[in-house]
RNA sequence: GCCGGCGUGGCGCAACUGGCAGCGCACUUCACUUGUAAUGAAGGGGUUAGGGGUUCGAGUCCCCUCGCCGGCCCCA
């Protein structure tokens, strides 16, 4: 019998392996139940993968990255196969893996309901039971096109035959040839068959745990244009303890939800008479935000920023300089309309003058650089503000804090020279990171966005300079550096600041973009130190994003415990009688003439009751008095983990509390 | 903006097919004075998001508006 050599990678060490021609992959790997595909010579294969001489073949266990999205993708051609066989009307769109599940996509006529996704899981369970096998098959176009005939949407995606364009699609059609996968039976019969690139577990049986999450509509190949398709996200896991352990993750992210935790702590509402995205801080909210401000604040003076103001609203003119009604009026409120004056027969005497909200401060900001000349002596010329800006978000993106319609930027517009621009950008990465690191995020990579190549204005030389520049101070951060191409603002490329809380989560927090194009639009310039006139480049940095946002952030990578600088309240100080209510409330005094923020419980609830209030409100310091303390001037901690410290004398108790809000650390 | 779901005291929820708007927490008052997560009693609070319609009768059914939730598109 003809033999080849393969060589099989594993975690210890390649091992070549003879093996008669016609093996197929999975027989590599009889002993290990975990590998369900393998990579052989750099592409995901089925394990019914037929081995040729020479192929390197590394397992791929369904735990690994590789494993669980086939097991997702494999999962959502379960799903497809239930919903045609509850819903016989509906057409395919796609079902690739994504981010911790699946989806697929369904032209139905009825909506999907809940009651619908219970069936469909059902139906799916029964699948899965069957033990139907993933099996592939190459096809010829003309041969998918006559076996889809009856799936218009894939017969789409036959056409287009490459990855490009609709997110997911790769997953179908990616490859160089076009590949059927069957479900079949036992005994052999054809149960389902989809267009796919695969690769696919061996059957359904290996689908150990899965749940659908929930249905919404999605426009067909990401197009608003087109048609919508209900979409059915799903998750699977290689265990039932790893969905259990997802879905507890949900529950948690659930927990710390900033709206909730908001209102249970009551920071800030959103009442509808004002409108929607349109927030207002409560006084404990109020105390948050004003610490953040403040020590944002301070430490812009340390780093030699200038601070302005700006109004809210402004003439057309102004945006129509900076181009903002050119490119974004759909994104602004719209105008109000003053000053129109009109004669007894209705017609305009004078014509009156369009204000709008502002959506951004860069504009007022380059007015104010442009008020008297500028030397090259005052460069880099740091203007900081906190600036509130409107925006016609979408009814449907509005979004706690974290997708607004006003906002607060803390806004720095950087005037420098070229020559100072690389320098300039390195100040302001560090600057950003350590102040980002103050407010207790630590984990970041940064996100390099560069030129769409077809909504951008300005020099190629002068964008390939900037990206460079930025690449090179990227780089330099030590930090991860991921590519975002295509990601840039039409007027200069930018670095993001991307940051982990505490539970895994990314969010983008910082900008640093550059912008080539208002210093010109608004005929910004410098003398130089030669004498000449030059034009100075402008770099657009915010750092919380926006201030609505980052308390947000903030409160869901705390869950509210917030570090007690800034705590609402960072005291509450909790008499065990009526009788000690004095005691405390003079220790509260002597806390606040230290800058204490601290409530004395003076309700006529039980002390047990008083501790679990203030744990509830995650107050971090709770000061308790009884007879024993106040005969020794001392007082007792508790903190939110439960733990006490009791008999402190007062000066170490204010000491203690005094220097972990200074050193902002948390308790 | 699009698709779907939803809107009942401050918050969380209940009210079968249309038939007296209710509960818990919170709030107020009174009593109790207790050493580390809920003392007891009494009381106040709602034009059921707003508007229109169907009906003898609407929280419940229909229409419009506003708002919220989950996605999609978008996010300078």
């Amino acid at each position: 019998m003809p033999e080849l050599t393969v060589t099989v990678v594993s975690a210890i060490e390649p091992a070549e392996r003879t093996v008669t021609t016609g093996t197929k992959a999975w027989e590599l790997f009889v002993d290990d139940s975990h590998v369900i595909a393998a990579r052989i010579g750099g592409q995901l294969r089925d394990l019914s993968w037929e081995l040729a001489d020479g192929d390197e073949v590394e397992p791929v266990a369904l735990d690994s990255r590789d494993g669980r999205d086939i097991l997702r993708h494999s999962t959502a051609h379960v799903m497809a196969q239930a919903v045609q066989e509850l819903h016989p009307g509906a057409k395919l769109g796609i079902g690739p893996p994504i981010a911790n599940g699946f989806y697929y996509d369904f032209d139905v006529t009825e909506p999907f309901k809940p009651a619908d996704l219970d069936a469909i899981e059902s139906k799916m369970r029964k699948i899965i039971k069957e033990g139907q096998k993933f099996d592939r098959r190459v096809v010829s176009e003309e041969g998918a096109r006559a076996e889809l005939a009856a799936e218009p949407y894939k017969l789409e995606l036959v056409g287009l035959k490459g990855p490009q364009d609709a997110e997911g699609a790769e997953v179908e059609v990616g490859g160089a040839e076009l590949t059927i996968y069957d479900n079949l039976k036992r005994d052999g019969s054809l149960a389902w068959k989809d267009l796919c690139r695969g690769p696919h577990l061996p059957t359904t049986k290996r689908i150990p745990a899965f749940k659908l999450m929930r249905s919404a509509a999605a426009y067909w190949r990401g197009d608003e244009s087109n048609p919508q398709l209900q979409r059915i996200y799903g998750t699977a896991w290689e265990s039932k303890d790893a969905l259990d352990a997802h879905l507890e993750s949900l529950e948690e992210a659930a927990r710390r939800d900033h709206r909730r935790v908001g209102a249970d702590l009551d920071l800030f509402s959103f009442p509808d008479e004002i409108g929607s995205g349109l927030a207002v801080f409560h006084p404990k909210g109020g105390a948050l935000r004003k610490e953040m401000e403040d020590y944002s604040r301070r430490r812009h003076v340390e780093g030699g920023y200038d601070f302005v103001y700006s109004p809210h609203i402004t003439k057309a003119s102004l945006f129509e300089t900076s181009g903002h009604l050119d490119w974004y009026a759909e994104g602004m409120y719209p105008p109000m309309h003053v000053d129109e004056e009109r004669d007894e027969h209705g017609e305009v005497k004078k014509p009156g003058q369009d204000y709008y909200l502002k959506p951004m401060n860069c504009p007022f900001h380059c007015l104010i650089y442009r008020s008297r000349g500028r030397s090259y002596r005052e460069l880099p010329l740091r203007l900081f503000e906190f600036g509130s800006v409107y925006r016609y978000e979408k009814s449907g993106v509005v979004h706690g804090l974290t997708r607004v319609r006003g906002m607060t930027q803390d806004d720095a517009h950087i005037f420098t020279t070229r020559e100072q621009l690389e320098v300039e950008l390195e100040r302001v990465l560090v600057f950003v990171l350590d102040l980002l690191k103050d407010y207790g995020l630590d984990d970041f990579y940064l996100e390099l966005s560069t030129k769409d190549p077809v909504k951008y204005v300005g020099s190629e030389e002068l964008w390939d300079e900037a990206t460079k520049i930025l690449d090179r101070v990227g780089q330099q951060s030590g930090l991860e550096l991921v590519p975002d191409p295509g990601g840039a603002a039409f007027y200069g490329p930018k670095i993001s600041v991307q940051a982990r809380d505490a539970i895994g989560r990314t969010w983008q927090m910082s900008t640093i973009q550059l912008d080539f194009n208002e210093p010109e639009l608004f005929g910004l310039g410098y003398t130089a130190a030669d004498g000449s006139r030059q034009r100075p480049v402008m770099i657009h940095r915010a750092l919380f994003g926006s201030i609505e946002r980052f308390i947000g952030v903030l409160t869901e990578h705390y869950a509210g415990a917030f570090p007690p600088w800034l705590a609402p309240v960072q005291v509450t100080a909790i008499p065990i009688a009526e009788r000690h209510d004095d005691y405390l409330s003079e220790l509260a005094t002597q806390l606040r003439a230290s800058g204490i923020r601290v409530d004395v419980d003076r309700s006529d609830e039980r002390m047990q009751k008083k501790i679990r209030n203030a744990q509830l409100q995650k107050v971090p310091f709770m000061l308790i008095a009884g007879d024993r303390d106040v005969e020794e001037r001392a007082v007792s901690f508790r903190y939110r983990s439960g733990d006490q410290d009791n008999g402190v004398p007062i000066a170490d108790a204010i000491a203690r509390i005094v220097d972990a809000v200074d050193r902002h650390i948390q308790v």
